[in-house]
DNA sequence: CATGTTTGTCAACGCTGTTGACCGTCACGT
DNA sequence: ACGTGACGGTCAACAGCGTTGACAAACATG
């Protein structure tokens, strides 16, 4: 085969793999994308696939790792750290961590997937805040802080709104990031 | 074939096919129910299927349709309406109107999937709610509580978080709700 | 009674993720 | 140097999926 075909700069197949999978995935999600496809823009062929990673569904995990420097939102003061929480959704969107969160809602029928999301949340998510938090409940107050999170992920990118996609990202900072720092504080 | 089997009770096949595809598709959701499953349980041939609905994604959008008393909660008082709105969410899941918003959110892969959630969310929440709201940006601010609403939908039953679906539901609707309540009084 | 329309049946299509059988290549112990 | 596993890769095939074309039966309508 060709190797100035396709994707000439990865040295291993496997990796071409994953590259092509980590591309694909992240463009149109698990349900669209098939493994033969996957294989094709590896310049591979489709078994392989499955042979060096167990199934479609073990590299859609593989690939779609959750991550991004939310940790450093939360290490700084509590005081408007709700509308800071806000502006770092808005900006993580039009790179990776929007589309992939996205994606893994999308695949949530499977439980191996949920377990996957609900670990990235814990650790990422309600961990780092829970571990700010002062007063009663701090745990059950990071969870619901995720809520409101997520809440605004799925109204911006797993069915957006329209007039909410188009706001002026000031206003929602502002506005929703109250109501997330009315939980911080915890009234 | 023998009418005692499994529906006798459904006049019309057509009738037995939609009933089928409530229960299955609000058991297992969208991609684990097959259109051969849907017929085996309506007692009727998996072609008959496509034949009365078009194609499965159509019979889907019949079946699962968001419904629910959400206008009486907003009819209420301006006073405490966050709280009730989260009671309401709480109560809500253990019937229909939670695993229906579960499975369509799943299969928003496809685009008249989140336009058929998009149409639900606008008429049953956005648009009472932005009715009721003063002040400014009412109707911005009633996507806002849809967001967060949507967001304490998934945490609960997308992907669930053990500890909060665990959660003494009066203290969920006293913090969540005051965090609404932000928004419904506009600071 | 003839005719057109709906209602249902059957087999088949092209697609999917996955696997068993096979082949070539490399490293290693004797 | 030679056999011998182990590993990486290929091919064809499997069972299941949603969907459709060809055809039969049942019905309403002129």
């Amino acid at each position: 085969m060709d190797p100035t075909k396709t994707n000439e700069r990865s040295k291993t197949p496997k990796e071409a793999i994953r590259q092509a999978a980590t591309e694909l995935f992240a463009a149109s999600g698990y349900a669209a994308t098939g493994v033969r496809a996957i294989a094709a823009q590896a310049g591979v062929d489709p078994a392989l696939v499955i042979r060096h990673f167990g199934s479609k569904e073990a590299l859609f995990l593989e690939t779609m790792r959750l991550e991004g420097p939310f940790l450093q939102i939360v290490t700084g003061p509590l005081d408007g750290m709700g509308e800071r929480i806000v502006r770092y959704v808005l900006e993580s969107g039009s790179e990776s961590m929007g589309p992939i969160f996205v994606h893994l809602l999308r695949a949530s029928d499977s439980e191996v997937v949920r377990a996957h999301v609900r670990n990235a949340v814990e650790d990422l998510y309600v961990e780092p805040v829970s571990r700010r938090l002062e007063g009663d409940e701090a745990s059950l107050r990071a969870r619901l802080v995720a809520a409101q999170i997520a809440g605004l992920i799925t109204t911006l990118w797993v069915v957006p709104d329209p007039e909410l996609t188009a706001a002026n990202p000031g206003r929602l900072a502002r506005i929703y990031g109250a109501a997330i720092q009315n939980i911080i504080d915890g009234r």
